[in-house]
RNA sequence: GGUCCCGUAGCUCAGUUGGAUAGAGCAACUGCCUUCUAAGCAGUAGGUCUUUGGUUCGAAUCCAAACGGGAUCACCA
């Protein structure tokens, strides 16, 4: 309607105004909720062209609107704002074309290019957190929305199956597991633990040991004794020890931190983690079948754990596959002059002109850092699919940089599709408390969350007892439903780009701008059309909108523009919103008028159609959020 | 210190090419179940949009500075 009258003025305007104009003068808006209207016209640009009162411009729009735009049942101008009223007829025929479109508002599959989108992408050293879970809820709510608009998207991620802190479980499994009666270490089968718990546990046991043994070589040095140490630390001890006179109190804590680094440095259990690591790089047959091992524990922990989140990939990634690569792609550029070579060997991109600094892309030893690895494997997956267009990155605020640097360098090695590269940065979940640390044990586990707010939701759906009929199996499914969908839309709701709180009491709520409310409203309307046996006709163009259903309709005929946004800002927290709204209008309906009860048969086949466009709508925008739709709760 | 991000009601958040009297939820208070699911609805109260300047018909939105918070500046990932 909006593109049909922008262009309907455009073609009028030497009439209207004297002259052509520039389309970028007719702006539209949504009309204000208090205002009488539908569509609203801003008058002010047209001002001065027509040298006249807002007032007056407004008046001559709307006597040219009304009589030339069919559709269009009269307009209002105030406050130099032209408040255009859609006719009932044309809301009705918005409604039919829902009712007839089982995909309504849907792109055709496969209309665009192919993107990959990753996201996840754990370390296999311990569990996912609750950080893991707004980055996976993310990136998979991304993927089915880019996939809603027409993209083909293929779901992926990294692996950090590899590296020194997955050595320290290892070494710490090895060193600290009791042996049971049967000779055997502690295993995910003999404790009953899920795997990536049974390693995060020796992970932490690996941080015990090491601070223990740092602690002991400070309180030697704090007595003078450096007799294990060699001197070019002692020295820096030294120093830094010097370096804390006259400080404040912040500044010694730093140079304590440094201290302890260096005491960590020196201690016996990570020198022996290092030596596992170069074991593990020359494919030393025990420690690679100890990695293995213990990595396949992990791997079926995260399985279980993504299987309660609802989330799957397509392909995988490990890092200890593409960890070499990405060495030919500097050396071929180091040829064409895109990196340098420092004396040393080591190879650096110099980026001060684009207002970045100097980075390293090879170590001088010539082994890869994390820059290498991510330009050899994002050009590796343009190999592995040759008909992708783009890649979208969830990982966190943290890395901003890191990525600017990578599609900067991607571009400078000339790959055009480095321009379709998106890092999809997502800001912190802090918690009332502050920030998540794991050593201060304030990290909170992700299956520890789901589990705690699934038994809330049962709790809490047991009190409202609207279960008869359920069967246990379909009770414990609605649980996890109501649990999950609440934690999903709790953390997808909140802009991906702002850090946010997680209020443990707020996630769980069943009540205000909650998942629940939303499969609440859904599963109300799927009882009630129901109870109507409704099936879908036509409806009767003679009749009435009243002004709560119109709301409804206006609303449901925005869903394709807001996916489109949602898809374009890489945002579900946009199609959040918009359902949140759309089911608030729905309440509002629902409580003023009768619905299966309503004598009048068009009017209840009305609102029976309706109801059901804003079931469709609504488990639409729910399913592209990752949060299941019950049919009752 | 350099670079980047953020600052809206007591709390958590919307407010997307600059548009009307800045909106929700939670918390507080008032009403509404003999009627289709009250996990709901209607209402009251709550604001110097951090501050100060600038741009213009018009600024929470754009620009600059200040203040406050965060991230990042490794031959770590």
């Amino acid at each position: 309607m909006e593109q049909h009258i922008r262009q309907a003025i455009l073609a009028a305007a030497p009439e209207l105004f004297g002259a052509p104009i520039s389309e970028s003068l007719i702006q539209f808006q949504i009309t204000r909720k208090d205002v009488e209207g539908d569509l609203t016209l801003v008058v002010f640009p047209f001002v001065k062209l027509l040298r006249c009162s807002p007032q007056e411009a407004g008046e001559k729009l709307k006597t040219w609107i009304e009589a030339n735009v069919p559709g269009v049942s009269h307009c209002i101008v105030i406050n130099g704002f032209l408040n255009i009223v859609l006719t009932d007829a044309y809301w009705l025929a918005q409604l039919s074309q829902i009712q007839m479109s089982p995909n309504y508002g849907l792109a055709p599959q496969n209309s665009k290019p192919t993107v990959m989108v990753e996201y996840a992408s754990p370390n296999t050293n311990k569990p996912l957190h609750l950080g893991h879970l707004r980055n996976i809820f993310l990136g998979a709510s991304v993927a089915e929305i880019l996939h809603a608009v027409g993209h083909k998207v293929v779901r992926t991620q990294v692996i950090n199956d590899r590296g020194i802190h997955i050595c320290k479980s290892m070494l710490a499994w090895e060193k600290f597991s009791p042996v049971n009666a049967r000779g055997e270490r502690e295993t995910p089968a003999n404790t009953g633990l899920k795997g990536d718990k049974l390693v995060g546990k020796y992970y932490v046991e690996f941080d015990k040991a090491l601070q223990k043994e740092a602690k002991e070589i400070m309180a030697q040095w704090q007595s003078g004794n450096f007799s294990d140490t060699p001197e070019a630390i002692h020295h820096a001890v030294l120093n830094f020890e010097q370096a804390k006179q006259g400080k404040d109190e912040k500044a010694c804590a730093a140079i304590d931190d440094k201290i302890k680094e260096l005491a960590k440095n020196q201690t016996q259990i990570l020198q022996e983690a290092k030596q596992m690591l170069v074991k593990w790089e020359a494919r030393d047959p025990q420690v690679y079948l100890l990695w293995t091992t213990m990595n396949g524990w992990v791997y079926a922990g995260f399985d279980q754990t993504y299987a309660q989140m609802g989330v799957s990939f397509d392909k995988l990634y490990y890092e200890s596959d593409t960890f070499l690569l990405g060495k030919d792609q500097v050396m071929e550029g180091l040829k064409n002059g895109v990196f340098y070579q420092k004396t040393d060997g080591s190879v650096w991109i110099d980026l001060t002109a684009e207002g970045l600094d100097e980075k390293l892309v090879l170590r001088s030893d010539g082994t890869a850092v994390y820059m290498t690895q991510d330009i050899g494997t994002a050009i590796d997956r343009f190999k592995d699919f040759p008909d992708l267009h783009g890649m979208v990155y969830t990982v966190g605020n943290e890395q901003d940089y890191h990525f600017k640097v990578l599609f900067l360098i991607l571009q400078k090695l000339g790959y055009a599709w480095a321009d379709n590269c998106f890092h999809l940065s997502y800001g912190m979940v802090d918690l009332p408390s502050g920030k998540m640390k794991s050593r201060e044990g304030t990290v909170v586990d992700a299956d520890d969350l789901m589990a705690e707010v699934i038994e809330k939701a049962k709790a809490m759906t047991q009190e409202r007892g609207h279960l008869d009929g359920l069967n246990e199996v379909e009770r414990d499914t609605l649980y996890a439903q109501i649990g999950l969908g609440g934690l999903k839309y709790y953390l997808l709701k909140v802009d991906p780009k702002k850090r946010m709180l997680f209020n443990p009491e707020e996630s769980i709520d069943l009540t205000g701008n909650t998942g629940p409310f939303l499969q609440y409203a859904h599963a109300r309307i799927s009882t009630l059309l129901d109870k109507a046996n409704y099936q879908p006709a036509p409806i009767a163009e003679r009749v009435v909108l009243r002004p709560e259903e119109k709301e409804i309709v206006k609303q449901l005929a925005q869903f394709e523009v807001t996916l489109q946004e949602a898809a374009k800002g890489y945002s579900p927290a946009l199609l959040a919103n918009y359902t949140y709204e759309l089911v608030k209008l729905y309440n509002t309906f629902y409580q003023s008028v009768k619905i299966v009860i309503e004598p009048d048969l068009e009017v209840r086949h009305l609102r029976l159609a309706l109801s059901a466009a804003v079931k469709q709508v609504l488990a639409q925008s729910l399913s592209l959020l990752g949060v299941e739709a019950p049919s009752r709760m």
